[in-house]
DNA sequence: CTGATGGCTGAAACAGATTTCATCATCATC
DNA sequence: GATGATGATGAAATCTGTTTCAGCCATCAG
């Protein structure tokens, strides 16, 4: 075939200017006349000529692609994320290059360094946990990196959460509240800072009301293991069983529901009373119909893409670490307190 | 910051020895002498040096990205397949580009038109139609393009879908077999090829079997399409109403069944048969339990792959246009037929 | 010891743009 | 009419690698 990509140089000689003339048709800023502007436009036209994004980037140092780690997809509140952010960053002329990282360690160093080889703009990493060594990394060859949903100690990275310890809290007073007395925690994986942030948020706020956490389990962020901790805390004795539970993100939450419903047999939220985390689109289904705490994605990721752009395009903006307030969504699953409907 | 990439030429002037000879150390098949070898590793791990990607698909003229473009990641079954794409490619050496093209039609000559200009060695289309203008400028600047979960009627496109037509004929099978009288179908979006070959299997099983397509609505693969949808169907008299309803797909069935249950009060499977179409994840979710053909994204996802790095790595590769079949997956959202259970 | 072979090597060309710099034409001003 | 300012232009440098090419040296057979 005729594999023959469209360069500058025969652009410029079929509209007989030079090279470089051509070259600033096409960059934005830069001065030609009317006429050049003209000729070059027919010519590019009419071979069909767009300027080649790689060559652009080498020599400009801008490759205008971001670099998106991501951990896994199931839960929907990724993809969801994700669909946005690629708008959001396409309106400014930013695209992403996608890399998966399986949740192993050594993994996403190499992913990251790969990421690096490609020299993007600025680097996004969704729910996972950058070794500090890595960060350091990033900051020497001078590539912004923004955590979405995850925050680390290290002030020197920027990340961008929803406030999980208010969101935690929230669901304690709305619990203990509705009169619940045995009031149990299924957790996600214990290394995510998310998961560790409800869960103190939510430990606080029943200490507050001087009410213990009265079991806990662990879900990973796992629908299996989710499961798991379902049976563990609700196949005891009727009087023993928790009347509420409290699971760490929406996506565990619809699996606990199905255990408890169809599995052990409880009502929802007559017997037990369920509350997740993120607002996914499914929570709002008739069929789960989940009260939870909204993870305002959408401004999530306008305060992503606003602080990578913005140390991107200046050198010396500081790192931040952004936190952002959802609502509890009252749903049916769950018993409501007086006062607290809408 | 030291804002320094390290070069080629750095390493070379630490190791002694010449810029080509750090770069033949890097490129596989390049011939070194240990010496050499040794003498470049050392001083690239003193600097840190790795190879700049672009400059590298510059000259190479391979970039070892994919571009992608998708319309949304609503139904989860295409963040599942993305996931799981990216993961193949990523296996290969290859990256993904991410374009989001919402379904318009000049947005996605516009987006195509980005994603060469970023030199991909090759493009996969999910679930977008391209104008056959477009396919055309691909094969001209040799870039290879696969549609994933769409095809077309031009034979030069290569593409990669479930078998359509025997699924939804295998659904009229079944829900004749299970004595079903009036049985209705929830389109997709008209514009796209599985809504059409889902539907017109569907058409043909029922006719095959002497039965008519008792109604029809279209749910333009949205939620709140098809929530009308239903209930333009189902709002009659109840002698009227269809026993059974097949949806163009699992994302809409979801939404189909719970205005069945929760808004009209009618019991799925004992009132209206419901069978979708995909099996994504939720389908298998007990609060669900739906009756669905499944795609096999992952054997989809093998093929695309497949057939991509081929057209990319042998010039005359010829396209093909590859039909995955997938079981009819029996579960609890429709009667099953007498001979039919597992 | 000579000549051939073959593996390494560095210099230089190249990929396709942006950007600097010096030149030059044009026009307004005095 | 000379001067200076302004804006457009092309030549050339640059970005960071890969690859070709010719030269070099060591090894080996004869």
């Amino acid at each position: 075939m005729s594999n023959s990509r469209i360069t500058a140089q025969q652009v410029a000689a079929i509209a007989g200017v030079s090279q470089s003339a051509v070259s600033r048709v096409f960059t934005p800023g830069a001065s030609a006349s009317p006429r050049t502007v003209a000729k070059v436009q027919k010519a590019a036209l009419e071979l069909g000529y767009r300027p080649n994004s790689l060559a652009r980037a080498m020599v400009s140092g801008k490759s205008r692609m971001i670099g998106l780690v991501v951990a896994y997809l199931q839960n929907q509140f990724y993809p969801d994320a994700m669909e946005r952010l690629s708008s959001q960053l396409q309106e400014k002329g930013y695209h992403l290059l996608v890399f998966l990282a399986a949740q192993t360690e050594g993994n996403i160093d190499r992913v990251v360094s790969e990421i690096l080889d490609y020299q993007v703009d600025g680097i996004i990493a969704a729910s996972v946990a950058m070794s500090s060594d890595l960060s350091e990394r990033c900051r020497q060859v001078g590539v912004p990196l923004v955590l979405f949903n995850r925050s680390q100690d290290d002030p020197g990275l920027s990340s961008v959460t929803s406030d999980n310890r208010a969101g935690g809290r929230q669901v304690a007073e709305f619990l203990v509240a509705g009169g619940h007395q045995r009031i149990a925690y299924i957790a996600g994986w214990e290394g995510a800072s998310t998961q560790r942030d409800r869960e103190a948020g939510f430990v606080e706020g029943l200490q507050a009301a001087g009410q213990p956490l009265y079991a806990r389990a662990v879900g990973n962020f796992k629908l299996e293991d989710a499961a798991a901790a379902t049976r563990q805390l609700f196949e005891v004795p009727a009087g023993d069983r928790p009347d509420a539970v409290f699971v760490a993100n929406d996506h565990m939450a619809f699996k606990v529901m199905d255990v408890l419903r169809f599995e052990l047999g409880l009502a929802v939220p007559d017997d037990v009373s369920v509350v997740g985390y993120d607002d996914v689109q499914a929570a709002g289904w008739q069929a789960y119909n989940l009260t939870t705490v909204r993870q305002p994605a959408n401004q999530m990721v306008s305060e992503t893409v606003r602080l990578l752009l913005a140390q991107i395009e200046a050198e010396n903006t500081p790192p931040s670490q952004i936190k952002i307030g959802g609502p509890l969504v009252l749903r049916g699953s769950s018993r409501i307190a007086e006062g607290w409907e809408r």
